[in-house]
RNA sequence: GCUGGGAUGGCGGAGUGGUCAAACGUAUCAGACUGUAAAUCUGACGCCCUAACGGGCUACCUAGGUUCGAAUCCUAGUCCCAGCACCA
């Protein structure tokens, strides 16, 4: 298994028209010019945009050139894939320029925007906010509307009486012409992005009289089908602190091993393979998940880093050793008063409301230096070193 | 333009005069279990007072009104959606 081979099957889901055509093409020793967009909708990368990334680090290193193209123009049409309801608010550019900024911070963990073979960076509204009528209705001609209202999505939505606005109904065209406007020989996306890819294809078929290729990766998601990454309100970041991000990847199901294996680290599909097998005749997988949370936060930080990530959480959370453990810290505030419990937690910012530290309490979620407290009384008067943990994410301790 | 439908807690979504701080689901939080988990089970889930029983306040798009009492009825407004028509 080469890394032509690799390129082509490792954490890839289909390639359009097929892998034999694509393969033949790297065989012959071109260098091709390939892109991912991305729509800074957002602030936040997350790790299943990591799969994609890897992708690209891998065109890059073999040579080709890899376009990272921020989405301040498509993004302005707003993206419906996955989407079951119309935006309810469309960006504007500007926006969509402060958030790619930090976008760009993000992917430069994986990708390298600078070096040897850097990967290029470009604006899709450069061309498409400059495209005239006329420009806009040469690309719509490619298309019908029964192609575009087949997606399942614009049926379901159809079905329960959902609106489809024409302006994301136009983002497949949009993101089509990119391909035509930087004339490039594959597109790499998210298997959610097939259909607009596959638009990109007919464009540039059409409109350059040439073929383009599209490869999608799977998302990332556990055996069940359960998206990992992105569960509202709880994204594992690319940039999380070390030990956030460590945590938060141990705390993914077992389910998650495998396919995080395949598709966010190097190791090889042998040895994928092997600790399966492993797995699955019963053995503990908590050492493989280590390893794979070690390996990621390796990745994104420094190995360094990971080692003190993995430490920290030995002592923290494996052997419950708050003592030794690198918690965040507060100043005792001497002038202070004695306090009801309840409302020292507010204060010292571990609960958001009376009512919730009361919660808390009664649910013996609160401990101060291992010793439960179950009693809104009198709070006890901190002394440094004293360590308070309030449920299983939340310490303090004094100095 | 006409005709209908709608706006409820982080989200989805019940509720059509009192028993509604609002079913149910989901998310979140806590506890149990465990391998740190995940799954599962249990509980909590507006704010404030109380040791507790309990009480107060604020909330169902906005502003008024009817009523002893309104998420629920009326009036006006704002926003959203669907269908139809227009396209001479």
């Amino acid at each position: 298994m080469d890394n032509i081979d690799v390129l082509l099957t490792r954490g890839v889901d289909t390639i359009y028209p097929n892998r034999e055509a694509l393969e033949k093409v790297l065989r012959s020793g071109k260098k091709i010019t390939l892109y991912q967009g991305f729509d800074p909708t957002g602030t936040q990368l997350h790790i299943g945009h990591a799969v994609g990334f890897r992708k690209l680090r891998q065109f890059q290193n073999l040579g080709h050139h890899v376009i990272f193209l921020i989405g301040d123009g498509t993004g302005l049409a707003g993206d419906p894939s996955g989407k079951m309801k119309a935006r309810g608010r469309f960006m504007s550019r500007q926006e969509l320029r402060d958030n790619a900024v930090s976008y760009l911070k993000q992917a430069g963990k994986i990708v390298r925007f600078e070096g040897e073979n850097p990967i290029e960076i470009r604006y899709n509204g450069d061309w498409l906010t400059k495209l005239t009528l006329e420009d806009i209705l040469n690309i719509a001609q490619n298309f019908t509307v029964q192609q575009m209202i087949e997606r399942d999505m614009y049926q379901a939505r159809m079905k329960a009486g959902d609106s489809i606005n024409l302006r994301e109904f136009l983002y497949p065209l949009l993101q089509g012409y990119d391909s035509v406007a930087m004339k490039v020989d594959l597109e790499l996306g998210g298997s959610d992005q097939m259909f607009n890819m596959l638009a990109g294809r007919t464009l540039v078929k059409n409109m350059l009289g040439k073929e383009k290729f599209v490869m999608t990766t799977p998302l990332l998601a556990d055996s069940k089908g359960v998206k990992i990454g992105k569960t509202e309100g709880n994204v594992i970041g690319l940039t999380d602190a070390p030990n956030d991000f460590y945590a938060k990847i141990m705390s993914l199901g077992d389910d998650a091993i495998v396919p995080c294996f395949t598709l966010l680290t190097d190791v090889s599909n042998e040895d994928i393979a092997h600790l399966k097998n492993l797995i699955d005749s019963g053995e503990n997988p908590m050492k493989h998940k280590k390893k794979l949370t070690f390996e990621l936060t390796k990745m994104l930080n420094s190995e360094e880093e990971a080692k003190k990530a993995q430490e920290e959480f030995e002592t923290r959370s494996q052997k419950g050793d708050l003592a030794h453990a690198d918690l965040p810290t507060l100043k005792i505030d001497v002038s202070k008063k004695p306090e009801q419990l309840s409302s020292f937690l507010v204060t010292v910012g571990l609960a958001t409301s009376k009512s919730d530290a009361k919660r808390l309490i009664e649910q013996k979620a609160v401990e101060w230096n291992g010793e439960v407290l179950e009693k809104d009384s009198l709070s006890p008067k901190p002394a440094s070193g004293d360590i308070i943990k309030v449920g299983k994410k939340k310490y303090l301790k004094f100095v």
